[in-house]
DNA sequence: CCGGAGCATGACGGTTGCGTGACGATGCCC
DNA sequence: GGGCATCGTCACGCAACCGTCATGCTCCGG
């Protein structure tokens, strides 16, 4: 949770606790985001008024690194704000003053949704593959891969969902952010990219093709 | 869109139009539920009080017979109804008046989360298969079993509906997106599905034929 | 017991989906 | 400006898959 004022932050915490959660708790959003990309959260609280960076920016950058939920918890009730808000990544948002049931109801809808999605982190690991979108590296069994720039995008995408099919049309559209597109160019550099992290190109193991469907990092 | 009140009803689909979605109203849950099984809706506008079956057992059902995202939209703001439309399966819940550009804003935020096709989250267990729509795979007993697109389809709107019958008819317009074809189409594909995930082809226990009916997947 | 409707199954051609190698365009660094 | 890396497009070939048909079986009522 990010807020900086210290008694409505302790209030929600305390209260965040009742209800079953871990709760830890930052007053700034570097400080927030610091301890989220040290030991990411499941979901992100954001106040929208906040000094330094602001809340609006803190949720952009919580949506580009990974994809914790994340909750807006705003004194503002202007519409403006909301779309803002959910615009710029928010998974939903609140108008203090909230009732704590309710934050804790809507915590499980949104997070029920995004169930046996991905996990956010700040390395990925899958199997024997390391991936550091921060670094903009990976790693194969401990040692540095050379990727080009589309291929180092295309496989943060697949590892951020891994485990799960993404078709062509969607890695098209988060990769390239085409959104529509010959798919045969995304064809093109899986097999360019299976060239570098597969031992035999043949049987991939890691970067599996699902037929009709798409391509999924084997988890 | 299921509200009864004309006035509310009539504007808020309109402003939806405008907004690029394409919506069609109910005025009544009973209405609203045929409709969106007639020709599921990506998501559903539930008012809470309706004649007839109310705005709760409206959601209840909605979430129990798919994935759509549901919104419930009300003129009550009472904390109580707020988590209670939450638990039953809400994805999020707007107190009228409400903004149009919040509507849609919120609309796409929680859409935002499974965007990417016809595809179910959640992985369906019945019995001793588990079928996981959005990594593709299927399990039997624990093992992976190589399906081919069509049978994956099949079985995932077999699984989605366990336990009860569906008609080719059904099948072929949801899995083939066809609205009028050959039946026996249908009987071809549960048959190849059958030879993999059936012990016994000549006495299925899992994908059963209701004679004159059609099949369904026993939970 | 028989006939018909409903269903299962095996075989077959046409089509689709996917992998790959080649090529030109583009942008960047030296 | 030349050399290099990377990107997007294309065409080709193989394998898998799909839909159709014909045949034979099963269930049920008369």
């Amino acid at each position: 949770m990010i807020e900086d004022d210290d008694r409505i932050r302790r209030s929600l915490v305390l209260a965040l606790e009742d209800e079953g959660y871990a709760v830890r708790g930052s007053t700034t959003a570097e400080e927030g985001l610091a301890a989220h990309r040290a030991e990411p959260a499941d979901a992100v609280l954001v106040d929208l008024m906040l000094p330094g960076i602001d809340g609006f920016e803190c949720v952009r950058q919580l949506r580009r690194d990974g994809d914790a939920t994340i909750v807006v918890v705003s004194a503002r009730d202007d519409t403006h704000d909301i779309v803002a808000a959910l615009e710029a990544g928010a998974d939903d948002y609140l108008v203090k003053p909230v009732a704590i049931k309710e934050l804790s109801a809507r915590l499980r809808a949104v997070r029920r949704r995004n169930r046996g999605g991905p996990i956010a982190t700040g390395t990925i690991v899958v199997g024997d593959l390391e991936i550091r979108p921060e670094a903009g590296e990976v790693r194969l069994r401990g040692e540095l891969v050379a990727l080009t720039r589309t291929e180092f995008l295309l496989l943060c995408e697949l590892g951020q969902h891994a485990g799960q099919v993404l078709s062509r049309q969607q890695l098209l559209s988060r990769v390239w952010e085409y959104e529509f597109g010959d798919e045969r160019l995304v064809d093109v550099h899986v097999g360019r990219l299976r060239q570098k992290i597969e031992d035999d190109t043949t049987a991939p193991r890691r970067l599996v093709t699902v037929r009709g469907l798409g391509y999924k990092l084997q988890r």
